[in-house]
DNA sequence: GACCAGGCACATC
DNA sequence: GATGTGCATGGT
């Protein structure tokens, strides 16, 4: 692994690792949480799918069958619920048109063929596919996010507004393709980022703070 | 009460 | 191709 990485992994792992991410008893929770975890706070997800499993809503079928407004409803603690609840029915279609609604089936094609489709799919972007890869279906996939851009541009690794395709190769081209070790990467790159990496940077007691180039600006 | 959260699609220039 | 906007709840 290229040095710089292999310190910013190392120093994540000192202070938060194993983090044992992602949450989720099956594949299709995992799927299901990584949609409604876009551009909200995990807490709010939680509780979201807390609401599907009592309403008997944690299958692709279930989803696509019952009442739009139950649904809605169901997803309402995780914010933009009724976005949200289309970019789920898509999924689902997705999932029982290709592979019969079993995740065991679509785990079994290669990341290859998988990602494209994912991101064929209506609410289904970059990192969502990425996410889903790479956790639901067990594919060595770098996740990149908003924290990982931050925390390497803030750096100084990268430039600030590279590309999400261009900073994922770049991890996966100096990170050795290891299932475990791309699941707890990105999960520590979290972690760091939601306490030390908001809009307003508190660097004083971040682990990777010691990494910073002098007079390197530290804001987007 | 303001600000923000692990995005994405769509419109417009 | 870059930039702006709507989507919505809940924690700090």
């Amino acid at each position: 692994m290229k040095r710089i990485l292999k310190d910013f992994y190392n120093r994540m792992e000192a202070r938060y690792g194993p983090t044992g991410w992602w949450p989720g008893d099956t594949a299709f929770e995992i799927a299901v949480g990584a949609v409604l975890t876009q551009n909200t706070a995990w807490l709010n997800v939680e509780k979201a799918i807390k609401n599907l499993k009592r309403e008997k809503l944690l299958s692709p079928k279930a989803i696509l069958e019952c009442p739009l407004d139950r649904l809605e409803t169901a997803l309402m603690p995780s914010g933009y619920f009724r976005v949200k609840a289309k970019r789920l029915r898509s999924f689902c279609d997705y999932l029982i048109s290709h592979y019969g609604g079993s995740m065991r089936r679509m785990k079994a094609r290669p990341l290859e063929a998988l990602r494209p489709e994912l991101l064929d799919v209506h609410g289904i972007g970059p990192e969502t596919a990425d996410d889903i890869l790479l956790y639901a279906c067990e594919k060595p996939v770098f996740v990149v996010d908003a924290y990982t851009r931050r925390i390497l541009s803030r750096h100084g690794v990268v430039k600030q507004h590279i590309p999400y395709e261009e900073l994922r190769q770049f991890f996966e081209h100096n990170v050795e393709p290891d299932l475990t070790l791309y699941k707890e990467y990105h999960a520590l790159i979290v972690y760091v980022g939601k306490d030390f990496c908001r809009r307003a940077p508190r660097c004083a007691d971040c682990p990777l703070a010691p990494t910073l180039k002098k007079n390197q600006p530290i804001l987007d």
